[in-house]
DNA sequence: GCTAGCACTCGACGCTAGCGAGTGCTAACA
DNA sequence: TGTTAGCACTCGCTAGCGTCGAGTGCTAGC
């Protein structure tokens, strides 16, 4: 649809833009775009671009910038996804060389070189585990009114709560209790832990316990783990450095946006496999229209795990981020088998 | 040394400063501010408390705002605090109606309130580990190269890592080893574990476990929980609402500041006992020389466990927010103290 | 000791002119 | 027919200038 030479210019047009924040002139891509033709042609191609749709004026007399269609084109026919550096590369292995033993750690350093790197924000989500199943639950008693439940799943992932017990449970009995949770919950989904705690241990706890009922409850609180993503953001403040944020409300929208935990896992939802790129006006949120979301997510035995993304402004370096986010998210799934095995 | 008409001007600039961000004229002060001079009084007195270094200038031509040291008189003699709002409190209690299991919950929700009701940035410090000592020590085995350790503090808290187990070491004798370090270990303080594990838990394990040089690493590993108190924000984005961070650069040194976690941990190290109040320059940080940071210290059983503290302009409510930050301490406080007996 | 009056200061605002980057159009050229 | 040179035109940006007004400091009078 588009000829060559309107590609070829296009592509110079945004990776000016992306280098410069500046609306784009004829003269300076005749000049330094590499392709060669007088200020006047590439002026028609320009106006014919426009018209189709691919760059907007902010004002007559103003250079071209790319729309969001442009933005779009761009980033799926022309971006070079090759640039990812080599002092970024050995950045990236650096950080993963050095040996995490927990979880969390290796999420959320992933989140901190993602937005060291780009100087965009980061966003990652980590694993759910809905799918999760329970390994062992402890009950360790802190006084005779309290104990921690400690649920750890098959994925070695520890919750934690304190429960109360009921003044007419004997703590010598919990035990017991243990005992029995584990023999019957073991190997059981958490999202299924609760259903099962009253449907087939209940009885079994009633043969061996004394007043089980009254701790029934507190046993169902420690068993509800949530099994939402945990998000993890770094470097929100780097949305002030951007040029087209120096307005202060528009930058409040984004940051309360990010604050909002729910709206913004609605919006990583959408996130299927593979890097996906949300340009601008595409998407849903109001606040981050004048954004772009990417994202990628992170697969361990081809199960997807989580989501790692990046927010910035529409002229956003695509080239480096979409390898960037390769790159780590792949990183991240290796760094993740050990507990996923 | 002040006059009691001049701690009435001092009082009233204040407060109108505090209410409209504006620099206060004399004609404002003597209609509304209850004292009934007129202008050129207060004007006289205004250039007397300008001198002494209570007031500042702008400009010439331009009312007078508060200096660090009218602020820190305000702050010391004449502020008002019992403004706590009817709402506001019965906010803050409904809060803390609910019913908390994880002791992180309560911490971050008291953020969020604090954030909420001020409009300002609050800071929390989770309580410190370092005094608190073991309770229980577990290994969950995932596989048999890695296992989940779990360490439960005699005040609930609960660390867990994964740690690697060696080729040569055998799984089933695991049990055997948690065993011998529970019995050995349990009430040892924290920041004691590791050193005891290598003076007397070594030797023991060498007579029941074969081959147990090989797992020492790992178990040091597991024992060395990190002590330091856990930062939570909350509503960092509210500094962009303040009509003195309208200027994009100061907001993002501001926001860098919240994100280095160290730098935070060193201004609230001073946080004595009870309420203190840093105003502008009084910060060691360059920072956030242009706010004041207030800090409040949560203790159970007079012990200081750790400290919630709000980031805000110079020009800040300090009558709500001090009134507001001692009623949350000690909601913090006895909502700790199940954990805390 | 307090206040009315007054000259003065200085930032904020609005207006205008000039600049310059960039365009669109036309005509000439290969 | 595609490309280019030339040129008039547009329009945001900036600097300069005058006006306005809030607020001051000072003086004189009550």
């Amino acid at each position: 649809m588009l000829t060559e030479r309107q590609r070829m210019i296009l592509n110079a047009i945004v990776d000016d833009y992306i280098r410069s924040a500046e609306p784009v002139g004829s003269r300076s891509i005749s000049k330094h775009g590499g392709i060669g033709f007088s200020p006047a042609t590439i002026r028609n191609e320009m106006a014919d671009l426009e018209e189709l749709g691919f760059l907007e004026q902010p004002h007559t007399s103003a250079g071209r910038i790319p729309s969001t269609q442009g933005y779009r084109y761009y980033v799926d026919h022309l971006v070079k996804v090759s640039q990812l550096g080599e002092e970024e590369l050995a950045r990236v292995r650096s950080h993963f060389a050095m040996r995490m033993n927990q979880m969390e750690q290796i999420i959320q350093h992933a989140a901190m070189i993602l937005s060291n790197i780009t100087n965009y924000t980061s966003i990652v989500l980590g694993p759910e585990m809905f799918s999760n199943s329970l390994k062992v639950f402890q009950l360790v008693p802190l006084n005779d009114r309290a104990a921690v439940a400690i649920v750890v799943t098959n994925t070695g992932h520890v919750e934690n709560r304190t429960i109360s017990i009921p003044p007419d449970f004997d703590v010598t009995e919990l035990e017991k209790v243990v005992g029995i949770l584990n023999a019957k919950l073991a190997g059981v989904p958490l999202h299924r832990l609760q259903a099962k705690l009253y449907s087939e241990v209940g009885e079994e706890l009633g043969r061996h316990v004394e007043h089980y009922e009254s701790i029934m409850d507190s046993l169902a609180k420690a068993l509800e783990t949530d099994q939402e993503h945990r998000v993890f953001l770094s470097g929100a403040s780097n949305m002030l450095t951007q040029p087209e944020f120096k307005d202060v409300d528009k930058v409040k929208m984004i940051l309360d946006w990010l604050d909002e935990t729910p709206t913004l896992m609605k919006a990583f939802a959408s996130a299927s496999a593979g890097i996906q790129v949300r340009i601008g006006t595409e998407n849903d949120d109001d606040a981050i229209r004048s954004c772009s979301l990417i994202t990628a997510s992170y697969s361990v035995d081809g199960k997807s795990l989580g989501t790692i993304g990046l927010l910035g402004p529409t002229r956003m370096d695509y080239g480096k981020v979409i390898s960037l986010l390769d790159v780590l998210s792949k990183d991240i799934a290796l760094g993740l088998a050990r507990w996923y095995k």
